[in-house]
DNA sequence: CGAATCTCCTGGAGGC
DNA sequence: TGCCTCCAGGAGATTC
């Protein structure tokens, strides 16, 4: 389900929770893709949320003594609740905030993970924080750091097909499925092209392109696959705009030609070859 | 080292 | 209605 747009979709939702103060929190299902730390019943009550952030897909809570980072894996979804309505078979983990507002994560394949980095006693800047899933990330796709130079460098030395090399998040992180074959078709780049064949004029338009692509699906509120929807219960509405992704026999958008799909790293790769060349 | 494959898990869709 | 197979937005771990 979510890519960057989905996941900084929700972080913008659960904004208003910035500054309250915890008052439970309830671990249902610990078994996600990595346990839920069994102490943050007991650790949260009583600190405050002083900040969300996102880094790659990752969504960083930050309170008073450490960081709580949440993934959302493939399935997963958090819902703001205004109330503490009866959690249904796939609600894993609440937070209940004085005031009655419940932040509740749903998660039926459970490849989602909640993690706590404990700061010390440190007063750590959340873009400084140091873990193992953070360490070895790319750049961001919507910041400057991710440019046509960076990129050009980054694929010298991969012949993996380019659509791959852009999924990897130690290359550039929030690209995920559906936003790499989209990026493509409107960069004009074949999916299966060597990522060390591009020129730095095509990384250059691939650059623009995914900025776009994400860029547009954010204004959208997202994507809604079977189950996106924000914070607040509503869909995405992006994949009304997709050009490729699951087209698969329909007719290319700009040309007419019928959309193509092949498997690429195990993952289904929508293209048009009339639009899109090696 | 890079690249390809395997893996976690549940549910929905489609075929018979 | 039931049973089977296939597929699904991620990404770390494993293997070659």
């Amino acid at each position: 389900m979510p890519e960057l747009p989905e996941v900084e979709t929700t972080r913008r939702g659960l904004l208003t929770l910035v500054g309250k103060l915890v008052k439970s929190v309830t671990i249902r299902h610990p078994t996600l893709r990595w346990p839920i730390p069994q102490h943050l019943p007991q650790t949260l009550p009583d600190q405050t949320l002083r900040g969300l952030t996102r880094r790659a897909k990752y969504i960083l809570c930050e309170f008073d003594t450490g960081v709580l980072l949440v993934h959302l894996g493939m399935s997963g979804r958090i819902q703001l609740l205004d109330d503490n309505y009866p959690p249904e078979k796939h609600d894993h983990f609440d937070i209940e905030f004085n005031g009655g507002q419940v932040l509740r994560l749903r998660d039926p394949r459970r490849f989602g993970a909640v993690l706590w980095i404990e700061n010390n006693g440190l007063d750590i800047d959340v873009k400084a924080i140091h873990h193992p899933l953070l360490n070895s990330l790319g750049p961001e796709p919507l910041e400057a750091g991710f440019n046509a130079e960076y990129l050009h460098k980054a694929l010298n030395n991969k012949t993996l097909a380019i659509k791959n090399a852009i999924m990897d998040s130690h290359v550039v992180v929030g690209v995920g499925n559906i936003y790499a074959s989209e990026s493509l078709f409107r960069a004009g780049i074949h999916p299966q092209t060597s990522a060390n064949k591009l020129s730095i004029r095509r990384c250059e338009k691939l650059v623009a392109e995914i900025k776009c692509t994400l860029q547009d699906a954010l204004l959208a509120g997202g994507s809604s696959l079977r189950d996106f929807f924000g914070t607040d219960g509503n869909p995405g509405y992006f994949q009304q705009e997709y050009f490729v992704y699951g087209r698969t026999g329909a007719s290319c958008k700009v040309c007419t030609k019928l959309i193509k799909c092949i498997r690429l790293g195990q993952r289904s790769t929508f293209y048009c070859e009339q639009c899109q060349k090696r």
